[in-house]
RNA sequence: GGGGGCGUGGUGAAGUCUGGAGUUCACGCCGGCCUGUCAAGCCGGAGGUCGCGGGUUCAAAUCCCGUCGCUCCCGCCA
């Protein structure tokens, strides 16, 4: 139907007849001659129809509409002495027709193909087939792709095996919300949508697949975020006899290749390192965007002897004094109070301003209370300039380190910045504490700890073999090394709260795997949307989601989710809870009146 | 579960704070003119239940209450 793509042409085709197939971007219609810039999945390029060449009938040739899919035939030539196109790959050539055929018209547009306003997101998801035509999207599948592709290069190299594991599996309500599936065969019972192949893959290992990896859809029925959606891709691996290392230098490996794809840039190894511990205390959080410095500073020694009742006080009660130099912020007091604000949002009691002066003064709410010695030991310990604003936050370290490492996002995030910082971040602790001080595993339990002593003695302090990649401040994805000894396994579920009877009606095929020769081994999964719409530029994954989710859960194109025929739940031995179908009622009642 | 933002011809926006005739701009759409444009140009035209429901008022796109949708964030995401 066609010989070649619509974005090949050059110079060099000149002379040759072609047959092209796409769309009309663009018309130009003077009246006589007509301009067609037409579009298929390899580029534009332009058409010229003369009616001196008479390709098709006049109703045909000034009949033709935005998007409507043709077929043309005709001569590539150069274009005339100075109509050269220096925008277009294949603007110093078009496509002289000479016959044009309607493959199909095209209904009026529900918003035009072009970049040159922000259209509405619900419509775009609606008319998404439309939607993809325009190059923003079109350009985001073909990176998605491209990186893919890069993926499964670097796991060739390897040796890696691709297996599917079962996307219908048991649930073990833990961790997020599970995906549900009625059973039809046993009623009553449900398959779960997998979190991830966690389990599956390491029962490959058990099975002497040593390198697997696999790009698997994962499912988390839990709310929705910009980088988050309930079904999302993964570039799931792992290996048998690694540890972490290993895993690192396969990650470095799809990093360096995917970068390289997507934006011909070369990455240099070794990707940066920094352990949880350091994370938290220099940036405030477990995945830093390292863009930028803005060091959170610890001036609790420095404070020791004040004045200013407030930082005394929380001194005195095992609290902590730290802060970080958002620089030249040049913030007026409307934008000084803002920060205040933000700060009590976040969870702080309040947050002290000082910006320094020309003169080595320091401009603060509480300048009155310190004494030229102190002021002189925070401008040391801020390394601050004229100029810079310091913000400074008292309490427990808890509060005073999220606090500040989002203040730190809120002042010093690059706007526009195509730089990447990837980073990994090591050791994570194998519990959290929680506010009221209990525990609660930080990763799944079949992370190995780095020493089971030490995690029987001093959970609350006691480190896994966990890693996460993170890039400009987003979590690209997380691994372990695992564990393979069932005697391990089953102290960590002792540790963790989980019972012998608990783990055995929940896991105990997989315990039962692991007393059989287990394999050491590790691995880890890459957010795949997540990681291209950062190279990308985009803001949220719905972008390099080709057909993605709304807020609610909803898809304005298919209108999912939706109610099933009774016979269905019927069928399924399942029935919808009354006040639902109340709710129902009253929705239809609303409708109809 | 909670907080913020948005909803105005097909699309994008202005108008809303401070109530006074569906007013405006750009694109698109329809018709006409036009043989070298490339966001073609020029002329003319059509197109709106201001998301929906209720309230206040002589009068509501505008103020108030409720509701729906989209979105960002907190909680949640072992």
């Amino acid at each position: 139907m066609k010989t070649i793509g619509a974005g090949e042409l050059r110079a060099q085709n000149a002379g040759e007849t072609v047959t092209l197939a796409g769309w009309v971007a663009r018309r130009r219609d003077h009246g006589g001659v007509i301009f067609i810039d037409l579009r298929d999945a390899s580029g534009i390029v332009q058409v010229v129809l003369n009616p001196d060449e008479a390709p098709a009938s006049e109703e045909v040739l000034h009949g033709l509409r935005s998007e409507y899919c043709i077929q043309v035939t005709g001569t590539v030539r150069p274009r005339p002495e100075g109509t050269a196109n220096q925008e277009l790959p294949t603007g110093a050539v078009e496509l002289a027709a000479h016959g044009l055929v309607v493959l199909s018209p095209s209904a009026p547009l529900p918003f035009q193909i072009d970049e040159r306003v922000d259209i509405d997101e619900g419509l775009r998801l609606q008319y998404r087939y439309l939607d993809m035509r325009r190059t923003r999207m079109a350009g985001n599948l073909r990176a998605r792709s491209a990186a893919i592709g890069a993926m499964r290069r670097v796991m060739d190299r390897g040796d890696f095996l691709e297996v599917e594991t079962p996307t219908l599996i048991a649930s073990t309500p833990e961790g997020a919300r599970d995906m549900l599936v009625p059973s039809r065969l046993r009623p009553g019972h449900f398959y779960a949508l997998p979190q991830s192949p966690q389990l599956f893959k390491q029962l490959l290992m058990i099975g002497g697949v040593e390198r697997y990896y696999q790009l698997a859809k994962c499912y988390r029925d839990e709310d929705f975020r910009a980088d988050r959606q309930i079904e999302f891709t993964q570039l799931d691996f792992e290996g048998s006899f690694w540890g972490q290392d290993e895993v690192l230098d396969v990650l470095e490996q799809i990093v360096v290749e995917v970068v390289q794809e997507l934006r011909g840039e070369e990455i240099e190894l070794p990707i940066a390192r920094i352990s949880y511990a350091d994370a938290m205390e220099k940036y405030g959080t477990d995945k830093p965007d390292l863009r930028f410095g803005m060091e959170i500073v610890d001036l609790s020694d420095l404070f020791a002897d004040t004045e200013f009742k407030a930082f005394a006080g929380v001194l005195g009660s095992q609290g902590t004094v730290r802060g970080i130099n958002g620089g030249a912020l040049g913030l007026a007091r409307s934008g000084l109070d803002r920060l205040v604000e933000r700060a009590q949002e976040l969870g702080a009691r309040g947050l002290v301003w000082m910006i320094v002066q020309e003169d080595g003064s320091l401009r603060s709410p509480v300048a009155k209370f310190l004494s030229e010695r102190e002021i002189a030991a925070i401008k040391g310990a801020f390394d601050a300039s004229p100029g810079d604003t310091l913000l400074i936050v008292a309490d427990e370290a808890k509060v005073v380190t999220s606090v500040l490492g989002q203040l730190r996002l809120t002042v010093g995030q690059p706007e526009d910045s195509d730089e990447l910082a990837f980073v990994f971040v090591l050791d994570f602790p194998v519990f959290d504490v929680n506010d009221d001080g209990s525990l609660s595993p930080a990763h799944h339990p079949f992370t190995a700890p780095a020493d089971v002593d030490e995690l029987a003695s001093n959970p609350e302090t006691a480190i896994s073999q966990s890693y996460d990649l993170v890039l400009n401040g987003s979590e690209l994805g997380s691994g372990s090394v695992r564990i393979h000894d069932p005697e391990i396994q089953a102290k960590v579920f002792e540790v963790m709260n989980i019972g012998a009877e608990d783990a055995r009606s929940r896991f105990g095929w997989f315990l039962e795997a692991l007393r059989y020769g287990t394999p050491p081994h590790a691995g880890f999964a890459i957010g795949v949307d997540r990681m291209v719409s950062i190279l990308r530029g985009e803001p949220n994954i719905r972008e390099i989601i080709p057909f993605p989710k709304t807020q609610t859960g909803a898809d304005p194109l298919t209108g999912s989710p939706g109610r099933v025929e009774e016979d269905q739940l019927f069928q399924l031995g399942i029935d919808v809870r009354p006040e639902v179908r109340i709710g129902w009622a009253e929705a239809e009642e609303d409708a109809g009146a």
